[in-house]
DNA sequence: GGGCCCGCAGGG
DNA sequence: CCCTGCGGGCCC
């Protein structure tokens, strides 16, 4: 790896290369940053030699370098804070360029007058590569740096599966689909931890994928088309800013950001511009608001598409997670197009700084209790006046004693059997919390799960069977004592609830079979034995031969639906072969 | 750059 | 099963 000091003078270099055109410039900085670089030997020379006169000259020359404009913002000549970096190369705060250049008729570089192209006037990007370099610098060392990540080659998997024969001719599935790499289920709430990450890094803020099937594959955002990636009755684990709607207003920081639906999709559409309907909070509505409610984390992934923020990366960086954010307030307003929308008010809570960010330490708490004005004046018109908030008590939270952000309650159980770390801890806890709930079924007599259960009205349950064992023959007896007309009385006495004594011979003389119940109990058993076989899959994790009689899978499947594996978790399993990819 | 079409995942 | 979905390739 390079040592700080290589990196710093490396993208001064290039930045000062003629030879290289401004995006090449932009591109060459990126692969620095992003670790792609690979040294050569005379690389290695140089980086030696270069140790050896820094060990000599202690830090100085570090230090010169703040001499060097790279770092520094034009207007204010003090290390640029959210860096934009004009066509001409000079490089400015965000905020300074938009008080200044931005807001003049002449829209020119305040230090060279070179003019500034209309794209880059009206919507400059934030240098994330230079935030990386500030950040190294402030830092003095490159420990503290973020660290440069190492993409492992995506590309000639094996199993990167083309589905359709012109996907194929194109060189990439237009669809989903190719291995999840990352051993997290879909419904994983928070950040991607190193554990599930076959790199053992994680996913890191301002790691970035080629496109949003890459994204997927990584885990950061499940759904490929879709936004947000959640359940109505659990919250959502992540968004997408993709400039999919035009109310949505990004800050970094912070970010209003619309809800799903209110279009017309007749005809096959995947999308349509044009709102034709209210937006109501169901569904990932729905999951976004519980989100907000239960105050989860939310992961966030911008994608270059979006074009009117200066947080939106470019399409050096197409798609790069962003870290994680809590919903702090929601509610509905009308949009620009006149329907109402879902608005959501969402503000970092993250540890590690924001791409765009030259500090180098991730968010700090309060950012959620001084709204933004633009969020408390949209919130004044919501929708029947209600404004849902974030809980005093977040899942997500900010911990004073480690100084950190991280759960302050239970994350949310995953309800996948995908597999993956969380998942695989998951098995044999689920078999215990579901043995547990079949349990709450289970007879008062014989203590085992019933197969004709009876409720008494007293709320416990029996088996049938064990019931007339009991009290012998039921139904007769109690025929018996109606057609006597006798002895009901004494019968009643002798026939108390095994559980509660409370009288039930009224209630036995109707009793049958609950079928509900049945079918309840039914249903979990069914759950019991696949949780115990995926507990058992894990026990024997590692071992040989586990795929059985699974086939191998054949190049050219054109399974449409993948789940990750039975066996390993790793996935995908072609349901229609029962095909197994597993290594 | 715009329109069109497509496969697929995933919620309900 | 049906419907939705802030993709992406390709043709024009």
């Amino acid at each position: 790896m390079l040592s700080q000091h290589e990196l710093l003078k490396r993208i001064m270099e290039i930045n000062k290369d003629p030879s290289l055109s401004d995006a090449e410039k932009a591109s060459a900085r990126q692969d620095l940053m992003s670790g792609k670089w690979k040294a050569s030997e005379e690389d290695k020379e140089t980086a030696k030699a270069d140790d050896k006169a820094k060990a000599a000259a202690g830090e100085e020359k570090d230090s010169s370098l703040l001499d060097d404009d790279t770092l520094k913002c034009a207007i204010c000549f003090d290390l640029c804070v959210r860096p934009v970096t004009a066509p001409c190369q000079h490089n400015f705060c965000l905020k300074c360029f938009q008080v200044r250049p931005a807001r003049r008729s002449k829209k020119a570089c305040p230090s060279c007058r070179h003019e500034f192209g209309a794209k880059f006037a009206a919507n400059p990007r934030i240098n994330t590569a230079l935030t990386v370099a500030i950040r190294a610098f402030k830092a003095g060392d490159a420990r503290a740096a973020s660290k440069p990540f190492v993409r492992i080659n995506n590309d000639d998997r094996p199993d990167e599966a083309f589905t359709t024969e012109r996907a194929q001719r194109a060189g990439r599935a237009n669809a989903a689909s190719g291995r999840i790499m990352v051993n997290i289920p879909n419904d994983h709430f928070g950040p991607i931890p190193p554990e599930a990450d076959p790199r053992g890094t994680g996913i890191k803020v301002g790691e970035y994928w080629k496109d949003r099937l890459d994204c997927r594959q990584w885990g950061a955002h499940f759904p490929h088309v879709a936004g947000i990636a959640g359940q109505s009755n659990v919250g959502a684990q992540s968004v997408v800013l993709s400039g999919g709607y035009e109310d949505d207003r990004d800050e970094g920081e912070w970010f209003l950001y619309t809800g799903s639906g209110g279009r017309d999709l007749s005809g096959n559409k995947r999308t349509n511009k044009e709102q034709s309907f209210d937006q109501v909070f169901e569904s990932m509505n729905k999951a976004l608001k519980l989100s907000c409610t239960k105050g989860l984390p939310v992961r966030v992934v911008r994608s270059y598409k979006e074009k009117r923020s200066s947080y939106a990366p470019t399409e050096e960086t197409p798609v790069r997670y962003d870290g994680i954010y809590r919903i702090v307030k929601c509610w509905r307003t009308k949009g620009k197009q006149g329907y109402l929308v879902c608005r959501y008010l969402f503000v970092r809570c993250d540890n590690e700084p924001a791409s765009w960010s030259s500090d180098e330490t991730g968010d700090r708490p309060g950012l959620e209790t001084s709204l933004p004005k633009e969020a408390t004046e949209e919130m004044r018109k919501a929708d029947k006046g209600q404004v849902v908030s974030m809980s005093d008590k977040p899942w997500w939270d900010w911990d004073e004693e480690k100084q950190a952000w991280g759960w302050a309650r239970d994350p949310p159980i995953s309800q996948k059997t995908a597999g993956g770390a969380s998942g695989k801890q998951g098995a044999r806890k689920k078999v215990s919390e579901q043995e547990k709930a079949l349990r709450e079924f289970a007879c008062g007599i014989c203590k085992n799960v019933p197969t004709e259960p009876v409720s008494t009205p007293c709320g416990h349950n029996f088996c049938m069977p064990c019931l007339e064992k009991k009290f012998g023959g039921i139904a007769d007896e109690i025929d018996a004592g109606a057609a006597t007309g006798r002895s009901l009385r004494v019968r009643k006495v002798l026939k108390p609830c095994p559980t509660c004594k409370v009288d039930i011979c009224d209630f036995l003389k109707t009793a049958q079979a609950n079928r509900e119940m049945t079918a309840v109990i039914a249903k979990l058993q069914a759950a019991v034995e696949r949780a115990r076989l995926e507990a058992k899959a894990e026990a024997e994790e590692g071992e040989e031969g586990e795929h059985g009689s699974v086939p191998a899978w054949q190049p050219g499947c054109t399974a449409s639906r993948r789940r990750p594996c039975f066996c390993c978790s790793r996935g995908p399993v072609c349901l229609r072969e029962h095909a197994c990819l597993c290594p």
